[in-house]
DNA sequence: ACATTAAGTGATT
DNA sequence: AATCACTTAATGT
């Protein structure tokens, strides 16, 4: 596990926040599409991002999903934060969108390491920093975008998040994420196609130019 | 060969 | 942009 953390979080943190994080942290390796929370949860361990990536959904009164934002490595949840901090329950669903690997931090820590150390202490704000401008992108996309750019960004993220312009996924699971119907999805898709922007194929779709 | 699932399309609201 | 109803195409058994 320390050559991960080195690997990832060594030019952030000091060497004795380190061997901190090497000692009490618990790795662990969890598959696509596992789900990390749920909504509701209490949750009594900070997830470090090591490799992989992770989606963040909200979900409405009917059980109706949308996606807020992809977390990559070196990303931590800010939800997690709030929610060690405040004890209060999740307001999120986190699924793995790929394979990933964690480090998982007991709530404790947090605090005492806010304190003890100051990259710690950056990392955790500059966390906040970056998910709050996530957030806004996020709102900005619901706000002004219409579907087609909707349907566009996510495919930019999901290519980023998975490294290859190659994604898998039906038209089915797009809708279900940006929370519209299927129908809809491959009328978008279609006319991107025409565009030039992407290649269709059952089961996957080939970003060519965005 | 048949059933199942994914994707495409016209019409309607 | 959503929904319905239907078609076509790909894939699994």
């Amino acid at each position: 596990m320390l050559e991960e953390l080195e690997k990832n979080y060594g030019y952030l943190f000091e060497d004795e926040l380190l061997d901190e994080i090497n000692n009490v942290g618990v790795f662990k390796e969890v598959p696509e599409g596992y789900k990390l929370i749920e909504i509701g949860d209490y949750i009594k361990s900070m997830p470090l991002l090591v490799s992989g990536a992770i989606k963040i959904l909200r979900e409405d009164e009917k059980g109706d999903e949308l996606i807020l934002y992809f977390l990559e490595k070196g990303d931590t949840c800010a939800m997690t934060l709030a929610c060690c901090m405040g004890q209060t329950k999740s307001e999120i669903r986190a699924i793995t969108e790929t394979d990933a690997k964690l480090i998982m931090i007991p709530v404790e820590k947090m605090g005492e390491w806010m304190s003890k150390y100051k990259s710690w202490q950056n990392f955790i704000l500059q966390s906040y920093h970056t998910r709050m401008l996530e957030l806004l992108e996020a709102i900005d996309t619901l706000a002004f975008l219409k579907m087609d750019g909707r349907l566009l960004k996510h495919l930019r993220d999901k290519a980023m998040v998975n490294h290859n312009d190659l994604i898998q996924v039906t038209h089915q699971e797009i809708a279900h994420d940006l929370h519209t119907s299927r129908v809809v999805v491959s009328r978008l898709l279609k006319t991107l196609e025409n565009d030039g922007k992407i290649k269709l194929n059952r089961n996957s779709i080939k970003i060519l130019d965005l």
